[in-house]
DNA sequence: CAAGGATAGTATCCTAGAGATACTAACTGG
DNA sequence: CCAGTTAGTATCTCTAGGATACTATCCTTG
């Protein structure tokens, strides 16, 4: 546990302070800045987390943010951290590798609903942050018992939060098209209209059939949810043939 | 066909021109626009296509381009599909499901490492331009024989792609960090050695066992293709699961 | 063959964000 | 009480996206 080789961005991230009790004390620390961007992406999406309005709301100057966080990217990779949180204590208990790993997933599901900017941020590198860190465990403790090498529990892991993001983005893009005056289904009823008229059977005769048929038409509001149920137990199928590989 | 009823910005994406031949001739139309833009992104990334940049290639004013492309956010959709260019012929043929979906995917990396920028682009919605959907409807008749419904096959398409874009992601952040002296082995070794300062065997003791174990110092430049076929093939055997049962 | 309408491209403005630099303010320990 | 240390401020630059009002160039029609 050296400190001292640790970069200060990571000390940032993992909220090792400093302790100096020299100069000036300090109104702002990184956990207010970052609470304070977090806030206003969740309320106006990621676009909204500016450092003019973060320092705005938190009655500062613009640039007295730079003590604190570095560079705008940075608190990015901040922000990500603490949205996410750390993982729910019901991932905790035992059971066999398919229920936990689904659990997990689920959970996972449900930060990106909270906090929907989080699918759209950029991804930097494997993850680095305490709460990063704590979901990548408990994404491995699932899979303890399965006999799988380091390598392919890193793969699944990443496969099934690759999954669960691509998936939330989807459905994010499904549900914009409201705003301005169309709803979703108007949106989607458009959507299928104008392909219908562009996607020329003799080229594409697949994706025609497919707007030929009542898919884009009859996609409710719970059918995200079935989607999402759907690839997952596909995801998790995949897995399991690994498991029984090893 | 009646294209009276698409949107413009559709129009742009599908190259209807309206073949209008009153007025001054234009210098410019949207492919130029666009191939401008690509070729930034290519050789300097995505932050690099800026509309005063593509201009400046362009050998015009950064305005003009506004009357081929509406705005910088549908001038992204643009480079995406332009980018992504039409599916090999090699995927015509036929052959066993499992062979031409890989196949799809493996030609789908094959684009992401031609044009890395492409894997930061944001998903606004699904397939709409001619590309995108060329690609779309290859992935669906690659599950023709499959006997899946339109959803599944639909919900198996997008997992794959988002599995290739997923990869692709890791790869290149993994690949980043050369740039400033420190080559990629030397990165690696130094987050995995900040890591095993930071992660607490007591709090996170799966993920420490990882870092403690010999997987981030034994990556080579081959890791990636070989852990990109690892995670298709799950994902492929997840395919099969779904076949099987239908 | 000249208007005059239609379209392409230009010049100039504004807003907003990220960041650099040089400053002032507030505190603490010798 | 003062010198060093740290927090926050004021002001400036650069770059980007975009709005508006203009000029340039061409085709068509009277």
């Amino acid at each position: 546990m050296d400190e001292a080789e640790v970069p200060v961005e990571l000390a940032r991230l993992w909220r090792i302070a400093p302790e100096s009790r020299l100069g000036r004390p300090a109104r702002l620390d990184v956990g207010a800045v970052v609470d304070a961007a977090v806030a206003l992406a969740d309320r106006d999406g990621l676009a909204a987390a500016t450092l003019p309005k973060v320092a705005e709301a938190l009655e500062v100057t613009k640039m007295s943010l730079y003590r604190h966080v570095g560079s705008k990217d940075e608190l990015l990779v901040l922000m990500r951290d603490a949205a996410q949180g750390p993982p729910p204590a019901s991932l905790e208990g035992t059971g066999p590798w398919r229920e936990r790993l689904r659990g997990w997933a689920e959970a996972q599901a449900a930060v990106l609903e909270r906090h929907p900017w989080l699918v759209r941020m950029p991804v930097t590198g494997p993850p680095s942050g305490p709460n990063g860190i704590a979901w990548f465990d408990a994404g491995l403790r699932a899979l303890r018992e399965t006999g799988l090498d380091w390598g392919a529990k890193v793969g699944v892991v990443m496969l099934v939060s690759q999954y669960v993001g691509g998936a939330a983005e989807l459905a994010q893009g499904l549900a914009a098209g409201r705003g301005t005056g169309l709803d979703q289904a108007a949106a989607e009823q458009s959507y299928g209209r104008a392909m219908a008229a562009l996607v020329d059977p003799g080229r594409f005769p697949d994706a025609a059939a497919l707007f030929g048929s009542a898919t884009f038409e009859a996609t409710g509001p719970d059918t995200g949810g079935h989607d999402f149920r759907f690839g997952l137990e596909l995801v998790l199928d995949g897995v399991a043939a690994a498991v029984e590989r090893a």
